[in-house]
RNA sequence: CCGGAUGUGGUGAAAUUGGUAGACACGUCAGACUUAGGAUCUGAUGCCGUAAGGUGUGGGGGUUCGAGUCCCUCCAUCCGGACCA
């Protein structure tokens, strides 16, 4: 009888099929596991070898774990969204879902071969409605959400809408904009679209201006690795940057907890640091510079801007109506002060109402920058005083001095009042008067909403060595400050910038920049420091603009020496003149009142002195940006908000799924929005809106018109969340039963790809702490453990070819190292193609005369001979082709010798590891491999390659060696000859020996993920009884069910031959325990193991001279009395006593001389 | 440039805490059985050397009775990230 896998194969799996073996309850009474692969792509290539690596891997542990006694699950499904299909669509006219559902058979096709133990009940596929409901549904919780600083969480916006209502924002820093700030009476005036927006700069999930890489030519928007070199990949048409409305997740407020939640999961370190990189997080402060600069000429002409614009422009819509309104309707104090100082009656211009940042003012004298405020009974309500006390500090800090009064002296006393004003005003400066003088306020002049120069540093500690300011080319200061004398300069190098792209600035390392002509002003000492603009400083990091250490940073360092800029020492001997030295341990000189501190400790000694001083503040800064949550594409989840006058509404969680319509065409919408713009039912499709939002619609006019959202989402949406779909695939009324989430916890063990490291990973851990806060799961990390599977490279083949050039007879040149006989060489008629063996030796006399040529691997043995018939049919079939090696050549199917030695008829071509690709033409497929060896042989094989972390070539070679232990397993059981053999014999102590030994070894091996050395531990197994001739059922029963996670099929047929007779141990299974899936895991004994002797290394020095034969309970004494005995060690001792004996008890002896 | 990982026979690799380096396989060589061998089995196989012996885990240095393993330093390869203040 032999080992025949096909049948036995394909008959277990049919059985497995049929009786719903792997199919895993939520209930239960066994300790549950989870067991998760990273979700795949179903890609139209289909699978290679590399992909099921790691489900093999997490098979096999699933399978043990359900031998240990566990509920495990381990399920299986796509993330079927994506770009691939979406471009065959566009290729082919084949709608996506057509294509994606065709790879997803043939895909699980491919997966069934290998056995697998998935629960497929529970598949998802994220692209199918019922999936991606669930989708739309998070998004919408996103969207209604917004992380409340104070408490660390996500909370409901209608929580924040409550505090806003109460007391503005006054505890809720807006994460979309810091300055935005306003009180309680501020929030209620403002109207329908002016709360949404503000609302918007706070939700989880919101809606922003993005940048995206536009293609005119294509008409279309590209994603990042479809721009090459700044041109469109497909084409090379000129992609430009183009903003675009698109959806963001804020992941930037979870930054924290991101990086705290790695102290309690299992990442190998390498993937936390890389998280940990990618969040970036560093802290540091944000100090202010006063500007100076000499006064613009005065503007001419009728279109002479407003002079004074105080007002921060990105609220200025929001905050003008405000102030507008209350001009409209000033109390009554207001108007009986106002009635006194209009018209210059306070011998300055006097406004009111006035607009200063985000703040709107009672009155104000510009030129005296002197605010006036008249207090009405409610400000002395907290909140509003809370409001009022950032206002007043805001104000001073911008260098306005505030009067303030109370309604009764207004209305009692104004002309105390009125007097007081005018005493205050004329004691004041003019800033006209000041404008040349270094303390000139930044909120003078002719500014324009410009005031100061914002910087983040990590190192505030070396404000003394600022020799000059770098700001981003984007940066808003750019046009403000830049002098006349300079302009034309600074608006060339803005040019210049804008020509390069992303990718030119990265590559090239030129050095660049050009002086605005302002200069800053050091808060500290009242240095003038120049003001330059740079490529090197980026727009989006910080406050796209850095105070320059030259003498401490290198890139500094070489911007001042390119461009001549003195540089200050504040490290002294640190600083050898040449090159930056970003140490923290030096003592600071130069320095003023932070001389002679250490940098380390100087930083916050800085810190502290900028707060007290009101102009900078502590500040923590991150690399991680809001990840971008829209697509212009169609095939993804739509979203489900309706745009009515400006205003995203949420749709009604009753018009979920909202499915993607038919489209006819899958090519973009007009300027860059996505395929379904082009749709006009689908923009004006009929939805019901969320219940609040459908009131306060129809409070506002009933206008239900509007459009719905033409993005999708991007791939990763549905991957966020699929781990927890798994766990209650089926509801349909929720994403995730709280009770099955609660049973099935954490995924225990993740396995996949590096390649997810930032994106996939990070996303899901967020999702996973909105769920969590919002109280949606139980836990807040997703993944407990995570395994990283190592990458199966392929090996492709390379041959030489000669290049012909302008040479049309390369034959001498290139042959004259050969010794050719005369006579010997083909006669050509016409031009052929040459190409050369890899071991020809004019390949490495004429190395630039070849170029290599990839050819595909199956026309390549073992050896690496390739077999030139079949190459040349398969890819020369056209061509004229000469092949020669170095001894003979190859022409129209024959070889001939053209050397006096006799021909060596071969043709080698040379192996190269590279990624596996089908355009390497170097895939190994595995249905190929399954079908030549089975299922049980492909999966040792792939597991005895190697540490599932590593990479590693593949080589298909090897796959004979498990074969045959398989082969050689099934001989224990049948002879081919004699048929059964196996027997119900005793064991022998040696025999049980084996057993035992194996247990551990395969225990301790599948616990710690090393499942080459486990195949090899089996491979031992089998090779020792064998040769104890031990076809016992006593130890081979448990062996097979040790082997049953590795080669589930053999291992099940095996064991149900044993059964056939009646066990002598009993029944080892649970109920309906006939399968081995439900065996229980042998338990290891140590008494079987037990030694009393060892074969002890003996060493002289260090070095291992001999062995000896101890007894275990051997003592100290007379152990050395056995080693000082022994030949070998009385030769090297040469007569002389030792100096030392060193022995550790059931390790070795070391004998020192 | 920064960060991470990895360097062990011809190849994939093993060596759990510092204790017999190269287990287990592939490949190669020799042999057996065979009409045949791309089946199966047996033996050999790190390198140098006939041998005794020497030498050997990327290079150099260190700690130790003893280092693939720990420390320092340099080199190479691969993978990420790109000017992050």
């Amino acid at each position: 009888m032999e080992y025949n896998f096909r049948d036995i194969e394909k008959k277990w799996q049919q059985q497995w099929r049929d009786t719903g073996i792997y199919r895993v309850p939520n209930e239960s009474n066994k300790p549950k596991y989870y067991v998760l692969d990273m979700f795949p792509y179903p890609s139209g290539a289909g699978l290679h070898v590399g992909h099921p690596l790691g489900y093999i891997a997490s098979d096999i542990y699933s399978r043990y774990k359900r031998l240990k006694g566990f509920n495990v699950l381990h399920p299986m499904g796509y993330d079927a969204f994506g770009l691939p299909a979406e471009q065959y669509a566009i290729d082919h006219g084949i709608h996506p879902a057509v294509s994606t559902a065709a790879n997803i058979t043939n895909f699980r096709s491919q997966l069934d071969k290998i056995g697998f133990c998935f629960d497929w009940d529970r598949e998802v596929n994220t692209s199918q409605p019922g999936y991606y409901k669930w989708t739309q549904w998070i998004f919408l919780q996103l969207f209604d959400s917004f992380y409340n600083r104070k408490t660390g969480k996500a909370e409901r916006i209608q929580a924040l809408i409550s505090d806003f209502e109460k007391e503005g924002n006054s505890n809720h820093v807006c994460p979309g904009d810091a300055s935005i700030r306003f009180s309680a009476t501020e929030w209620k005036a403002f109207d329908e679209k002016q709360q949404m927006d503000v609302l918007m700069q706070y939700r989880l999930a919101y809606c922003g201006v993005g940048e995206v890489n536009w293609c005119e030519a294509l008409g279309t928007v590209l994603a990042n690795d479809e721009v090459v070199n700044g041109v469109s990949e497909r084409g090379g048409y000129p992609v430009v940057k183009k903003k675009l409305r698109q959806w963001y997740l804020r992941i930037t407020e979870y930054a924290d907890r991101l990086l705290e939640g790695l102290d309690r999961i299992e990442f190998s370190e390498a993937m936390k640091e890389m998280q940990t990189n990618w969040i970036g997080k560093s802290s540091g402060a944000e100090i202010d510079f006063r500007i100076q600069r000499p006064p613009l000429t005065p503007p001419k002409g009728e279109d002479t801007p407003p002079k004074y614009q105080t007002a921060q422009p990105s609220l200025y819509n929001i905050t003008k109506r405000l102030a507008e309104e209350k001009r409209k309707n000033p109390t009554h104090e207001e108007m009986i002060l106002w009635e006194k100082l209009r018209n210059h009656q306070a011998g300055f211009h006097i406004r009111r109402q006035h607009i200063i940042g985000s703040y709107i003012v009672d009155f104000v004298c510009l030129q005296k920058m002197m605010t006036i405020e008249v207090d009405g009974g409610y400000h002395n309500d907290p909140e509003v005083q809370l409001y009022d006390k950032a206002r007043t500090e805001f104000l001073k800090e911008q260098g306005f001095t505030e009067l303030r009064f109370t309604n009764d002296e207004v209305r009692n006393h104004v002309e105390t009042v009125v007097k007081k004003i005018k005493e205050e005003l004329s004691k004041k400066e003019s800033i006209s008067k000041r404008l040349d003088s270094p303390e000139v306020s930044p909120l003078g002049g002719d500014l324009e909403g410009a005031p100061i120069l914002r910087v983040y540093t990590t190192r505030p500690d070396t404000i003394f060595g600022v020799d000059f300011m770098v700001i981003a080319p984007e940066h808003d200061l750019v046009d403000k400050i830049k002098t006349a004398e300079q302009a034309t300069a600074v608006d060339e190098y803005i040019t210049y910038v804008k020509s390069r792209s992303e990718r030119e600035r990265m590559a090239e390392k030129k050095i660049t920049g050009v002086f605005t002509g302002a200069y800053a002003i050091n808060p500290f000492d009242g240095r003038e420091i120049p003001i330059w603009i740079s490529e090197y400083v980026l727009a989006g990091y910080g406050t796209g603009a850095i105070m320059a250490v030259p003498c401490g940073d290198e890139r500094d360092h070489k911007f001042a020496q390119h461009f001549g800029i003195p540089i200050t020492n504040i490290i002294g001997k640190h600083y050898n003149g040449e090159e930056a030295n970003p140490t923290k341990d030096a003592v600071l000189e130069n320095s003023d009142f932070i001389n002679g501190i250490v940098m380390r400790d100087a930083i916050d000694v800085v810190i502290n002195r900028i707060e007290e001083m009101g102009i900078g503040v502590r500040k923590v800064n991150y690399k991680m940006r809001d990840a971008a949550f829209s697509r212009q594409r169609y095939w993804g989840e739509p979203f489900p908000i309706k745009w009515i006058n400006g205003i995203a509404y949420p749709l009604d969680e009753s018009e979920l799924p909202l499915e993607l319509p038919q489209v006819d065409s899958y090519k973009p919408g007009p300027e860059g929005e996505g395929p379904l713009a082009n749709i006009p039912a689908w923009i004006h499709k009929k939805v019901k809106l969320a219940k609040e939002s459908e009131s306060e619609v129809s409070s506002l006019g009933g206008d239900l018109e509007g459009a719905l959202e033409t993005n999708t989402m991007p791939g990763y949406a549905g991957s966020s969340w699929y781990f927890l779909r798994y766990m209650d695939p089926q509801n349909e009324k929720e994403f995730c039963s709280r009770k099955a989430s609660d049973y099935w916890g954490q995924v225990d063990l993740y396995i996949g790809g590096t390649e997810h490291a930032v994106g996939h990973l990070l996303y899901s851990r967020m999702w996973t702490k909105v769920l969590c806060d919002l109280g949606y799961i139980g836990h807040d990390e997703p993944y407990k453990k995570l395994v990283n599977q190592g990458m199966i490279q392929g090996v492709s083949q390379y041959i030489y070819r000669y290049q012909f050039n302008d040479d049309p007879l390369p034959m001498k040149r290139i042959t004259n190292p050969i010794a050719v006989m005369e006579g010997h060489w083909p006669t050509l008629s016409e031009p052929h193609t040459w190409f050369y063996s890899a071991d020809s030796k004019i390949i490495d006399v004429y190395a630039n005369a070849f170029s290599k040529v990839i050819i595909p691997i199956e026309f390549v043995n073992h050896k690496g001979e390739v077999d030139l018939a079949r190459l040349i049919k398969y890819k020369f079939s056209d061509d004229k082709v000469v092949f020669v090696n170095d001894s003979s050549v190859y022409l129209d199917g024959n070889w001939s010798s053209v050397s006096g030695i006799e021909g060596n008829f071969v043709f080698k071509s040379t192996p190269e590891v590279e990624k596996m690709s089908k355009s390497k033409f170097n895939t190994v497929n595995p249905d190929d491999l399954v079908s030549k060896y089975g299922a049980d042989t492909f999966r040792m094989y792939e597991m005895f390659l190697g540490p599932v972390e590593m990479s590693k070539p593949w080589d298909t070679k090897g796959i004979e060696g498990v074969h045959r232990f398989l082969k050689k397993l099934w001989r224990l059981f049948f002879d081919e000859v004699k048929g059964k053999v196996w027997n119900e014999e005793k064991a022998t102590d040696a025999e049980l020996k084996v057993l035992h030994k194996t247990i551990k070894q395969i225990e301790e091996a599948t616990e710690r993920f090393s499942f080459n050395t486990g195949v090899s531990g089996f491979m031992i197994a089998v090779n020792e009884l064998t040769d104890l001739k031990c076809h016992k059922k006593e130890i081979l029963e448990p062996l097979l069910i040790l082997l049953a996670p590795y080669a589930p099929h053999i291992a099940e047929e095996l064991y149900a031959q044993l059964r056939q007779v009646p066990s002598l141990g009993g029944d080892l299974g649970e109920a309906g325990g006939a399968s081995i899936l439900n065996a229980r895991y042998p338990r290891f004994e140590a008494k079987y193991v037990a030694e009393s002797s060892k074969e002890y290394p003996i060493s002289i020095n260090g070095k291992l001279r001999t062995t000896m034969n101890i007894a275990l309970d051997a003592s100290q004494p007379e152990v050395e009395k056995l080693v000082l005995d022994n030949d070998v060690v009385k030769k090297w001792l040469e007569g002389k006593p030792p100096k030392k004996i060193i022995f550790v008890k059931g390790k070795m002896v070391n004998v020192v001389i």
